[in-house]
DNA sequence: GTACCCTAATAA
DNA sequence: TATTAGGGTACT
């Protein structure tokens, strides 16, 4: 049994964001502190951020040991986050102290809450009643107790703030300070939804079921877009709400939460509180703290709202479960569908995995029954998908430089004609993804990274699109300095939006693209123009592929369904049937009837015979068994490591080193493959080098691999990270 | 002799 | 992670 509270003096350990890897110990200060507290800590020069982690181990010289400076003024950490980050960090192989970081990443955690002044209702009486003071008191008495700011109140009224400050000085209102961080605007659970659907009524009964039993439980909700996941998984967030436990959605792209925060409004009356890296400094820590002290009911966000001081968390939503972004790529590497399930289970919350192409290890649990499963079938409304072909590009006239095919243009020109939209599809930013020398053959590549520059027209630079290098679009071959000769190949969506331009000079063109907009609010702007009809062709990236809702949207074209489907990732599949599958999935909501047509060279290739067919359970039942065959996730286990460093060579003989002295891996019937340069064999001016450990199912693989990875020195600059469930099997 | 820069060690 | 101590180098 821990202790939970240590008086003055005694021995406690503090783990802080220092990579230290453990917590270190301190004398408790004056009036003693709890367990989880979050406090302050000399640590050689400095004081820095901590969190009382347990008792001390008392290893330590006692008369070097200083004592805490002092105890924060907010919620101490609960028992379920600690539980959460010691789990989350023994799993990712991340050093608690790293762990901590994540969790503690809120600004102005070690101030006091700052205050500010509010008016309320007051005792006293003015001695006048004129008309401007009359409709301030009628504010204040419709919203019963509620305190305003000045500014708030004064607009609500219809007054200026002198009018407010008179009726301060008679006593009539009253002036207070509170903290800044006030509460969020309560969620009303009681108010009535949006009508269900049978399907719909089902799948939310089954949820809210579940959320009720208040133990932990996940579900794979699966629904074709446009079938009203969202409207379902929202009455088990309701259904939180109304037991008074706490809520978090994630999702996975910041453009998304606008729209879903007007769902949320229009389902319970006020919108929740906002996490991710668009909100600002004042926001964050208002959320933060709320969290803590239960005045924040539902949490909307990005992968690392995980990481919150929840109060009491019943359900974690993770919608568009199958999405690459919840895995974080650079730092702690985690995947934030497999941490949202541990932390629910932690919490004895429910999760629910939201997905019209889940992922194939959330297919697989299901099938293995470790999670429920829910399907729901049609669309909402009268809307079908779309009818779903492929245009077969070797039969196609089209000139070099060209990548719309005669086919797909009289589709075009079709919505054209009849005032409905036309969205084309390229993953490809910018204008051409390579910059060729027709002089000497040189390929433009970027200095600091093994990637090619690639050109962006609209800005006039060539970009990196591996670490955001820029320069200006040279006029000359920097390999033979020969002028003029620089010629784009291939396509990008910028240079698709010119070639749609010629074909349809009469068309009004969007590009939408993630690096064409400064902010989350000029993109939402612009979805919002389409979304009206303000545009006849959508030119886009997968930035498209997410939830956005364009109803006069009839046609999508996927320019070059073969994209994703070269290499030799064993990923690759799923990733493009389920991008084809988004994508497709946006024409034809209203109560038109959409089209998908696939423009491919290779008709005949299992998936996208399977995207064509509509046959997902034969597609995902493929897989599987092609992946079971070869030991790979999710019916094996894999880890991967990158070594990186300046010096090429001595990157890589660490990963040779590493590759010879793998015996605690062949313990475990592990096999170890490499060292081979990474994908990206230099980025940032890093070489890297990857090693890929491949392991049976339901071996107790981290051990190993700390044993394995922790005895080695790095010197001279090299790094080592170990990335456990990769994305990437290569 | 010293100003400056880089690297490695250290923190309780 | 931030700070500093130490060692080497290029200057005055």
């Amino acid at each position: 049994m821990t202790r939970d509270y240590f008086a003055e003096g005694e021995l406690v350990g503090v783990l802080t964001t220092e990579p230290l890897g453990r917590a270190l110990d301190y004398k408790a200060p004056e009036g003693g502190c709890w367990l989880g507290a979050f406090v302050e800590v000399p640590l050689g020069p400095r004081k820095v951020l901590g969190v009382v982690w347990g008792p001390g181990r008392g290893d330590w010289d006692s008369a070097k040991v200083r004592a805490v400076g002092r105890v924060l003024d907010v919620a101490p950490m609960r028992e379920e986050l600690r539980a959460f980050l010691e789990k989350a960090g023994a799993y990712t192989l991340t050093p608690l102290p790293a762990m901590l970081r994540l969790a503690t990443r809120a600004p102005g955690l070690s101030d006091p809450p700052s205050m500010r002044k509010v008016y309320r209702l007051g005792a006293g009486a003015p001695d006048r009643l004129t008309d401007a003071r009359r409709r301030v008191m009628a504010t204040l008495e419709e919203y019963g107790g509620l305190a305003f700011t000045l500014k708030e109140l004064s607009e609500m009224a219809g007054v200026t703030s002198s009018v407010v400050k008179g009726l301060a000085a008679h006593g009539a209102v009253e002036e207070a300070d509170t903290p800044r961080d006030a509460p969020y605007l309560p969620l009303d659970p009681d108010r009535p939804g949006k009508e269900l659907t049978a399907d719909q009524a089902v799948a939310a009964r089954v949820l809210r079921d579940a959320v009720r039993s208040g133990s932990y439980g996940t579900t794979l909700l699966k629904g074709v877009t446009g079938s009203g996941k969202t409207e379902v998984y929202l009455e088990a967030v309701a259904d939180c709400l109304k037991a008074g436990r706490q809520a978090l959605v994630l999702l996975p792209e910041i453009a998304l939460t606008s729209e879903f925060l007007t769902r949320v409004e229009q389902r319970f009356g006020a919108k929740p509180a906002e996490w991710h890296s668009g909100v600002t400094m004042t926001e964050r820590r208002r959320c933060w703290r709320m969290l803590g002290q239960g005045a924040a009911q539902l949490v909307v966000g990005a992968r690392s709202a995980l990481f919150l001081p929840f109060r009491d968390l019943g359900l974690i939503v993770v919608d568009e479960e199958h999405d690459t972004s919840y895995k974080q790529e650079d730092g702690v590497l985690y995947n934030a569908r497999d941490m949202a399930v541990l932390r629910a289970s932690i919490n004895s919350a429910q999760v629910v995995l939201a997905s019209a192409t889940p992922s194939l290890e959330s297919w697989a649990n299901a099938e293995a029954g470790k999670y429920a499963r829910l399907n729901l079938g049609a669309r909402f409304g009268q809307a079908v998908l779309p009818r779903m072909q492929a245009i077969d590009m070797r039969l196609e006239d089209l000139p070099g430089n060209a990548w719309i095919s005669p086919t797909l243009q009289g589709e075009v020109k079709q919505r054209l004609d009849r005032g409905e939209q036309s969205l084309l599809f390229l993953n490809r930013r910018g204008y051409a993804p390579v910059t060729i020398c027709r002089a000497c053959g040189h390929q433009v590549g970027c200095d600091n990274c093994d990637a090619r520059m690639v050109e962006h027209r609209f800005q006039k630079r060539l970009m990196c699109h591996q670490c955001g290098e820029t320069r200006p679009m040279p006029q000359s071959c920097p390999a033979c300095k020969a002028e003029g000769k620089l010629a784009p190949v291939g396509p990008g969506v910028e240079r698709l939006a010119e070639e749609a331009a010629k074909l349809f000079p009469e068309a009004r063109i969007a590009v939408l693209s993630s690096d064409l907009f400064g902010s989350a609010r000029a993109l939402k702007a612009q979805i919002e123009e389409i979304a009206q009809g303000g545009t006849d062709i959508i030119i886009g990236t997968q930035l498209v592929a997410k939830g956005h809702n364009f109803p006069r949207l009839t046609l999508v074209g996927v320019i070059d369904a073969d994209l994703g489907l070269q290499g030799s990732d064993l990923r690759a599949a799923e990733r493009t049937f389920q991008l084809m599958r988004q994508v497709s999935g946006r024409a034809g909501r209203a109560d038109k009837p959409g089209v998908s047509l696939m423009q491919t060279f290779q008709p005949e290739h299992p998936v996208i015979r399977a995207i064509l067919s509509g046959d997902e359970e034969g597609f995902w039942q493929a897989e599987a068994a092609e992946r079971q065959q070869a030991g790979m996730p999710p019916y094996g286990r894999m880890a991967g490591i990158i070594v990186s460093g300046p010096d090429a060579a001595a990157a890589f003989d660490l990963g040779t080193y590493l590759a010879r002295s793998d015996a605690p891996l062949r313990a475990l019937g592990a096999t170890v493959y490499g060292p081979a340069p990474a994908p990206i064999a230099r980025i940032r001016g890093r070489h890297r080098v990857r090693l890929l450990v491949k392991a049976p199912k339901g071996v107790a693989l981290q051990p190993a691999l700390s044993e394995w990875v922790g005895g080695v020195k790095l010197k001279g600059g090299l790094r080592l990270a170990v990335d456990i469930d990769p994305q990437s099997f290569y």
